[in-house]
DNA sequence: AAAACATATTGACATTTATCTATATGACGC
DNA sequence: GCGTCATATAGATAAATGTCAATATGTTTT
């Protein structure tokens, strides 16, 4: 996962209507119809944001007759949460300071 | 770590720019120039990244004579770690579908 | 085939964001 | 105190973003 990858995830996470709906979808499948329930905002609105969460491959979606059913992609969540934890055990106590800033 | 804090990180995430910063002070402390010299934009553009990266409290800085030096709050971090391994252990391989949608 | 339901797309608009130039603030050395 | 270096703030601006109303597309039911 790159760094254009990787940002176009966290700019998906970065609206707290998209933070919810994953932490929705995060406890099992849902349809659009469902989450929409959760929400004060217009169904178009709620595609726009549907639409970028699957973009950039945090979400998957499934036609089933006539509804969209939303599923978490682990394996893109485990992406991100490698990078973070790749992020933790690089950074160390001790700081390696820059003394010249030349 | 709340919906809203959460959010302020992943806003701060979302840009390029500043992803990279990240990366760079994952590695160790750093000053404000020695930064600037990795990217093609002003001093007053990249300040304006910093304090981003501060407000929301990836990053920590403090003052050293002229300079500032930027590190990478490593707790802050966790909490950002351990909310994508939550919700990786909350998604289940079976999906809980949602059948009715009534 | 028409009506009803679920979702997507389009176009408009206000707000936010990233960037710049110009200027201010703060620290150090002379 | 003055000049110089490092960083921050202010103001302006173009581009991106989130939202809506209106409309289109796709599916099911009658």
């Amino acid at each position: 996962m790159n760094n254009t990858d990787l940002t176009l995830v966290m700019k998906a996470l970065s609206d707290v209507t998209r933070l919810k709906i994953i932490e929705m979808v995060s406890e099992g499948e849902l349809c659009a119809c469902k989450i929409l329930e959760s929400f004060n905002i217009t169904q178009p609105t709620l595609s726009y944001h549907m639409k970028i969460l699957c973009d950039c491959g945090l979400v998957d979606s499934r036609r089933d007759g006539a509804w969209i059913r939303y599923n978490l992609n682990k394996q893109t969540l485990e992406l991100v949460s490698s990078y973070f934890n790749r992020l933790k055990t690089q950074s160390y106590e001790f700081k390696i300071e820059c003394l010249t800033c030349e």
